[in-house]
Formats: structure tokens, C-alpha cells, sequence
RNA sequence: GGGCCGGUAGAUCAGUUGGUAGAUCGUUUGCUUCGCAAGCAAAAGGCCCCGGGUUCGAAUCCCGGCCGGUCCA
């Protein structure tokens, strides 16, 4: 191994010596001598001074000459994936562009589309969201550009060496004086692999990172990064992240990264405002960037600017937000993320509160589809032209669902205020029960004149608030058996089949071949016989484990060859209700939008269910139109065909709507295609054709969490079922009311008006009732001592009502029922207490439980004498 | 996926040792006024989300469900 694992021969050969920075104790490699290694803030910006570029390009020019350059040696250049990482398990969001190869490529099992390539790669950083509109160079998305070439041990392409000269030779292209240029060195840890890498940084700014990716965690290896173990891997990646906003900047010397990408979009903002920028607005942005690192920036900023100045840049920050957030919303909302309150929906969810947040602040709400539709426009080249207005759409329902939830905190805020001094419960409270900010409730309480003091540890106390979860552990048992056949996918109408025993023990069969499907893919496994000689053994259940279907029996098999029949009904049901889920699928996306994704499937004999993501409650209309959509392609007959592919054709010819379903491991996959409607990756069985299905009905829509509704449906006998069961159910209802189901609207309308009516008739005369029995009562009185004691009987219900009749002064009312009494002291004579009963005290009435009435009236008298 | 909060009149919400369902706004009517704004007086308007349990008795306590909100990963 090599012990000196960034000791290239690449920057010997061009002059470059290693050296360490005196400030951060880093390794680096200049040609020039130097004592610091050039990144910001070890050293300062000087590219806006100073271009250390000679050409200007912008945007599209930029990733354009990036993607042109390597693709003139050698690289071919593949469309962006999605910012939404939806083939893997273990991330919401991509963050760079090697994340669109892991981890099927990088672990070697998947070769990548194409060898070497090179990808302009949206990415989404959230854990910058809050250095955005302080600095000059934060941004929660901004465009990777990589490089990537994949070194298997039969397949070299190029290693370290070449990607440093690349990097030179590109940096040459745009006019970049070598002199300039400081390579530092840093470990590199990610997703379970590890390696060496440099940072490429000009005049103070970290322009790439070339990051060469061989090994793999393992706590027996011998090497040794950061802390962790790692042994070398087989295949060597070269991963390469270019910022192509920071090019941008660089390139066209401007003050700030904002400058550069959005100059528009904030002339844009400042029009709207009708503010305009300062002649000085350069010296200003610069300033203001150059102090980005200080920790008191407010006071750093007053001491360097007037006041007209301090607010101008409070305002610009603001739109430094806008134009950031904007951008990061629409790649997400694009993308099909849903805003939720969970997953990755949240994060899309956060990152639009803050902006509605900034949009307010800044006055300029009713502005806010002008802006997204001008920053839509401006990035559309990586954008789906269809999705504009559901972006819009999404944005308007969170509008005014943010507005509800402002207005909802406010008027708590507001009592609480009125009652109370707010502490730090409250706050918490607030923020995590309601979504008020802090900063907000003391704005609020400000505005009322009172001051509340926000801790500055608010969001770690929110923070253990909340418990931590361990993240379940998938089991991967790899058995140590051939695979087995599966007959399933090579005849999915296949009923019966003979095969070989290959392992036999209590409870457990594997065989050489199967027709029964292994539960997978939200379908349930098959149930049915083994025959064994003349015996029958009966299949509960099947399950794959890799390549090899385990059947879980009933007993034992002694045979060494048996005979296979499944369940048929049951299977065939199953085939038409997983066929109808992507029928179901392509009706909604079809209905609904094209934000419609998958977000899990379950199959079972009669009601199967299909959650998607949606941002609004789907309407009966709306569920009809899908039944009705549904209906024409199962109407239409059209084929169903199964077939397995290369996964990057596939990924090619179907997207990304490929992993709906799930994400399959490995190099080919199956894709199941419905005629020219739907195509997904599916291990399921299907039915040959639509017409099959007979129909589909959707017995309820659920939300089961916010932005994804559960449809739960039935196809073919199963939807019978259920027009049958809703039929019974109107039957049984208007049977019980004595109409015709017609006339049951109408009749249960009457009915309960009348009830509720009759409810008010029976509420007076009880109160006529209780009146004549009080008369009745107090018709005769026990006169003791001056006192008057009425006593009687009464129905239990009608005792608790009497007593705000009984007011009578100097008089004690004993009043009873089957199970309770209830004695009422309106003399000062304070009778309760000297009674010594038990029960319950209430001002001047004792309730009474179970006690025998004459004991009771004794005990009474004698208190009184 | 997990935590927390909520569901009571058309709207916003009160409602504790379980025992008479309330306020404010709105609505309707009457009075005052040339009329309006407003004021005064009165009235109408409640399966207290649903189901089960405990109890003589549940808006209230317990369990389950449905619906909504919010925070976190």
C-alpha cells in the first residue's frame, strides 16, 4: 500500500511542492512559497479584486464549458437525477453528484451509465440553511458538476494523477494562473467508504474537491481514517464535485455568489420594492462578505457601515434568502417532493415557511408567483415545464396553510399575553406544538410593549424535547443454497409444477424450481399444497431469502421429488389486484398531477392499498375521474408485459418512476409495462392483460399523513364485493328507517331533526315534572326548631335536575331516588357536616350514594332535634 | 416513522376533586335613529368527533378509532 497516498507524481511534474499551512496545520501542495494554504479564512478573497480568471461566463455558459471539456476527453455527459434521492434507502435529498451512484455503482454491483462521465448534479444542502443570507456564500442548492470515473480491477480508467491534471488543464482553459492555485489535503469519509481527497482552491475560495474513494469501513481492516477502519476495495472511484456557482462567482469577479447567479432575480426583488442599489454597492457586498466569519456580525456590520447602509444590506440579506430559497423549493416541488410533515415533505415544508417568512418581512407576499415563476423560467433548463403550475398550485394550499397556522399562534400568543408573563415552556410549547418561531412571539410581545427574553440554547432544548430512534436493522440472512427457479416469472398463469427437493427440514421446503411467488414487492406469497407421494402438506407461506425461495409448511417432506399446486383464486386475485395498483398509479398521476408518486402499496386477496403523495385532500370528484381513468385502460385490453432490462436502459427510457415501488438491488431489473400508460420496476406477478380486472373500485381515501393519501381498492370480483357491501349497507339503512334507499337522505334528515326536536319537548317537561314534584314536597314540611326539612322521592335522572329549584331559605331538602340522594343545606346551621355521612360535598350539597332513605331522614331529624 | 397538542353553537375558544353546557363575535327580532355606523334588549342556534369501558350519572376518567395541527429524524 501505498503510504503516501496524495504524494502525486501530477504535482511534482508541474512545479507544485507540499507544504503546511501555518494557520489551520493542513497539508497542502503550491507551487509557489507560502505559509498559509490559500482557503478562506486562513486567507482572504481576493478574486473580486483581482479576476483570476480571464473569461466571464455565466451559468449555463459555465456548466456548459465544464460539461464540453470532458467530454472532449473522453467523459460522456448524462442528464441530471433527481435532487430527491428515490433509489436510496438512507437519504432524503441528493447532496452531491456522487450520490446518484451510490450505492449500487459504488459498491460494484451496478455499472454506472456510462464509464467515465460526467453529470451537472442539482444538489440540496439543508444543513446550510442557516448560514443563508449571512454570508455571501452559503446557498441551500446550488449545481455540482463531477467528473466520475470507476476503476474496476479489469476496467482502469484514469486515477489520481490525471484528475489533478485535469483539474490544472481546466483550470488553465478558464485562464487560471497555476501560481494561484493551492491543493489541500484531507481525509475523506462517506456512506461506509473512505479515501483520500484534495480541495482545488483559488484566491481564498474552495472552487472543487477531487475525491478519490478505495476503501471500504470494516473494523478489521488496517487502515485507518479519522478515527475509523477501512480495508481496500476492488473497484477505486473517482469522485469529483465542482461548485459551479462558486465558478460563476469567480469568473465574473463579483462581490458575492448572489451577484453571480441571481443579479437578476434580485434587481428583480429590489424593482418590486422599488429600491435601488447604491452606487457604492460592490464596496458594500464586499465589505459585508468579508466579515462573514466574525462572530458578532451585527455589531461588525454597524461598525462598518452608517445606518442607511446597515439596513440596505439587512434588506439585500433578505433577498439573498428569497433568491436561494426559491431556487432550493423549486427543484424540490419539481422533483416531486411533497411538502409533508414528515420526510423529506418537511424539509421541502421548512425551507417554503422561511420563505413565506422573508416574503412577509420584506412586504412582498402577493408578489410571490411573479417570483417563483421567474426563477422557475431562469433554471428551466433542468426543469419540467408541466410542473409550473402544480409548483404554483403547492405553493398557494401552503400559503395559506402557514397563514392559518400564523394566525392560530397569534391568538394564543395573544391570550397568553393577556394573562400571563411568557417563559421559556411557553416558548417551547409554542414552537413545538404550534410552528411559532420564538422570534416571532417576541416581535408580538414587543408590539405590546413587553419584552421577552429568548435562551440561546432554544433549539437544543426543542431538540430534547424529542427522544432519540434507533433505525431498525434490515436483516439480510444469505442462505447457502443454489437459487431457485423461479416458474412464476416465466408463466405467471403457471398452476401447478413438479420439482425437486433440494432441502427439507420441519416446517421448512426449499425446492429446485417454484410456481409459488415469495412475498415481496407489497404482494403477499402464495398459499397452497405440496403432494408428496400420497400425501398432501399444505404451504402457509413463501419467502425469498437472495436467490433462494424458502417454502414454510405444514410438517415435514420425506420426498425427493414433489408435486406443486397454489392457491389459484387467491393467486389470481392478487395478480389483478397488483396489475390494478399501476393502473390505480398512472389514473392518479394521470388525475391529480404529475407530483404523484408512490409512497407504498399493499396487495391482499379482496382490499388492496395505494398511498401517494398528494398536498390536498383528493375530492369525491376527483376519485371518481380516477375510477373512470382506471376503467378506460382496463376497458382498452391492452397488454401487460413483463420483462427484465439493463437497469441504466431502463433508467434511460422510464426515469426515475422506475423505483416506485421500491428500490430493486442489481444489474438488470424487471420492468413491468402496461401498454403505453405505465412502466415500473416490479418483481410481482401480473395479469396478461387489463381487461382482466373486470373493474376497479375505491372504497375509501385516507390521509395517512399529511401530503400522502391512502386509496384502499379492490379489482375484479374483490370491487364487486364492494359495490355489494355499500349496497347492503344503503339496504340495511333504509330497511331499518322503513324506506327505499332513494328516499334515505331525505327520511334520516327527518328523523334526526325530529329527535332533536322531541329531545327539546322532553327537556320541558322534565322541567315541568320536577316543578309539580317540588310542589308536591314542599307541600309537607317537617318543622324542627324553625327548620323546615321537605323530603321525597324522585326518579334517578330527575334528582340531580331538582336542585336548582330548591332555593327555598331556612329549609333543608332531602331528596331521593332508587340509587342516589342528594341532601341540600340552605340553613347556617352547617346540618352537613354534623351529619356524619359519607359522600360527596359540594358547597352546601351532600350527594349521596346507595344509602337507605329512612336511615337517612332519621339521622337528619336528629341533627336537627 | 416517532414525539407533542387539539376536535364543545355558524366562527374563535372557556369549561377539574365526574353532578344544571358557557363567553365573545356573527345571525334573527324588537327598541333607539330621517337613514347608516353604533348602542340597548331578547331570541334562535349544541349526537360536547365516533365507538367501547368504568359509574346511579361522562364534554370531563380509561381504552380504541377517525379527523386536524405542529416539531424532529
Amino acid at each position: 500500500m501505498n503510504k503516501d497516498p496524495l504524494d502525486l507524481d501530477a504535482f511534482h511534474r508541474n512545479g507544485f511542492e507540499r507544504r503546511v499551512c501555518k494557520k489551520c496545520g493542513a497539508r497542502f501542495w503550491s507551487r509557489r512559497e507560502r505559509e498559509t494554504c490559500g482557503e478562506f479564512p486562513c486567507d482572504p478573497y481576493t478574486f473580486m479584486d483581482r479576476p483570476v480568471m480571464n473569461r466571464s461566463l455565466s451559468f449555463y455558459e459555465m456548466m456548459d464549458h465544464f460539461l464540453r471539456f470532458f467530454e472532449e476527453r473522453g467523459h460522456t455527459v448524462i442528464n441530471r437525477y433527481p435532487v430527491v434521492a428515490r433509489w436510496r434507502k438512507d437519504v432524503f435529498l441528493v447532496n452531491a453528484s456522487i450520490y446518484d451512484f451510490q450505492p449500487h455503482v459504488t459498491s460494484g454491483q451496478v455499472p454506472p451509465p456510462a464509464n467515465p462521465l460526467v453529470v451537472p448534479q442539482p444538489c440540496i444542502r439543508m444543513v446550510d440553511i442557516d448560514d443563508v443570507g449571512k454570508t455571501g456564500r452559503h446557498l441551500t442548492s446550488f449545481i455540482m458538476l463531477g467528473h466520475h470515473a470507476f476503476n474496476y480491477p479489469d476496467d482502469y480508467k484514469y486515477w489520481k494523477d490525471e484528475t489533478v491534471e485535469y483539474s490544472l488543464e481546466f483550470l488553465k482553459s478558464l485562464g487560471v494562473d497555476p501560481d494561484l492555485v493551492t491543493f489541500k489535503e484531507k481525509p475523506w469519509i462517506g456512506g461506509g467508504n473512505g479515501g483520500y481527497a484534495v480541495e482545488v482552491i483559488v484566491a481564498g475560495l474552495e472552487l472543487a474537491t477531487l475525491v478519490f474513494m478505495e476503501f471500504k469501513e470494516d473494523p478489521s481492516g488496517d487502515i485507518e481514517i479519522e478515527g475509523k477502519r477501512f480495508v481496500p476495495m476492488p473497484l477505486k472511484v473517482v469522485d469529483t464535485g465542482y461548485g459551479l456557482e462558486r465558478f460563476v462567482w469567480s469568473s465574473m469577479a463579483l462581490p458575492s455568489v448572489f451577484d453571480s447567479i441571481y443579479g437578476d432575480t434580485i434587481d428583480l426583488i429590489f424593482s418590486m420594492k422599488g429600491i435601488k442599489k447604491p452606487e457604492n454597492y460592490n464596496e458594500i457586498v464586499k465589505g459585508f462578505v468579508s466579515i462573514e466569519n466574525k462572530e458578532n456580525l451585527e455589531d461588525e456590520l454597524r461598525r462598518l457601515f452608517d445606518r442607511e447602509t446597515v439596513s440596505f444590506i439587512e434588506i439585500l440579506r433578505k433577498v439573498h434568502v428569497i433568491a436561494d430559497h426559491t431556487r432550493t423549493l423549486i427543484f424540490m416541488l419539481n422533483d416531486g417532493i411533497v411538502p409533508s410533515n414528515s420526510k423529506a415533505g418537511y424539509l421541502a415544508r421548512m425551507i417554503i415557511r422561511r420563505f413565506f417568512r422573508v416574503l412577509e418581512d420584506l412586504g412582498i407576499q402577493d408578489r410571490m408567483d411573479e417570483i417563483i415563476r421567474f426563477q422557475f423560467n431562469k433554471f428551466s433548463r433542468q426543469l419540467d415545464p408541466q410542473m409550473l403550475p402544480i409548483i404554483l398550485d403547492i405553493m398557494k394550499v401552503e400559503h395559506e396553510r402557514y397563514r392559518e397556522t400564523m394566525e392560530k399562534g397569534m391568538a394564543i400568543v395573544d391570550r397568553l399575553l393577556k394573562e400571563r408573563k411568557i417563559g421559556v415552556e411557553d416558548l417551547i410549547e409554542l414552537y413545538d406544538t404550534h410552528g411559532i418561531q420564538p422570534e416571532l412571539v417576541a416581535e408580538r410581545a414587543m408590539s405590546k410593549g413587553i419584552e421577552i427574553k429568548i435562551p440561546d440554547n432554544f433549539r437544543s432544548l426543542v431538540a430534547s424535547r424529542h427522544e432519540r430512534q434507533e433505525l431498525e436493522k434490515e436483516e439480510n440472512v444469505a442462505l447457502n443454497f443454489p437459487p431457485t427457479e423461479a416458474l412464476y416469472y416465466r408463466d405467471p398463469y403457471m398452476k401447478e409444477f413438479d420439482a425437486n427437493v433440494i432441502h427439507s427440514e420441519e416446517g421448512i421446503v426449499i425446492l429446485d424450481r417454484t410456481c409459488f411467488y415469495p412475498e415481496g414487492g407489497g404482494q403477499p406469497g402464495d398459499t397452497g399444497y405440496l403432494i408428496c407421494g400420497d400425501k398432501r402438506i399444505r404451504v402457509k407461506g413463501v419467502k425469498k431469502y437472495g436467490e433462494v425461495i424458502v417454502h414454510s409448511i405444514d410438517g415435514r417432506i420425506d420426498c425427493k421429488e414433489v408435486h406443486g399446486i397454489i392457491d389459484w383464486e387467491r393467486r389470481y386475485s392478487l395478480m389483478k389486484n397488483h396489475t390494478a395498483t399501476h393502473i390505480l398509479l398512472y389514473s392518479c398521476r394521470k388525475v391529480l398531477g404529475k407530483h404523484v408518486w408512490q409512497a407504498g402499496a399493499q396487495k391482499d386477496e379482496f382490499l388492496s392499498r395505494l398511498d401517494i403523495t398528494h398536498y390536498k385532500k383528493i375530492s369525491r370528484e376527483e376519485i371518481m375521474e380516477i375510477e373512470r381513468e382506471a376503467l378506460r385502460v382496463i376497458t382498452e385490453n391492452v397488454q401487460v408485459e413483463s420483462s427484465w432490462m439493463d437497469r441504466n436502459d431502463a433508467e434511460k427510457i422510464y426515469g426515475f418512476k422506475l423505483y416506485e415501488g421500491g428500490i430493486p438491488p442489481g444489474k438488470v431489473i424487471r420492468v413491468v409495462k402496461i401498454g403505453d400508460y405505465d412502466a415500473e420496476g416490479c418483481g410481482g406477478t401480473h395479469v396478461a392483460r387489463t381487461g382482466e380486472i373486470g373493474f376497479i373500485k375505491i372504497l375509501k381515501e385516507e390521509r395517512i399523513q399529511d401530503g400522502v393519501s391512502r386509496l384502499v381498492f379492490s379489482s375484479g370480483e374483490g370491487a364487486l364485493r364492494i359495490v355489494h357491501e355499500n349496497e347492503n349497507i344503503l339496504h340495511e339503512a333504509s330497511s331499518i328507517l322503513r324506506v327505499s334507499p332513494e328516499e334515505l337522505p331525505r327520511a334520516s334528515k327527518r328523523f334526526f331533526e325530529e329527535w332533536k326536536y322531541l329531545n327539546k319537548i322532553k327537556e320541558r317537561y322534565e322541567e315541568t315534572i320536577i316543578s309539580l314534584e317540588i310542589d308536591r314536597i314542599i307541600s309537607r314540611p317537617i318543622v324542627k326548631n324553625n327548620v323546615k326539612l321537605y323530603y321525597g322521592e324522585m326518579d334517578d335522572s330527575l334528582v340531580m335536575k331538582s336542585l336548582r329549584k330548591l332555593k327555598e331559605k331556612e329549609s333543608i331538602f332531602f331528596i331521593y331516588g332508587k340509587n342516589i340522594g342528594v341532601i341540600v343545606d340552605n340553613t347556617s346551621l352547617r346540618i352537613l357536616e354534623r351529619l356524619n355521612l359519607s359522600g360527596k360535598i359540594n358547597k352546601n350539597i351532600l350527594i349521596l350514594e346507595n344509602s337507605d332513605p329512612k336511615e337517612i331522614l332519621k339521622a337528619i331529624e336528629s341533627v336537627l332535634g
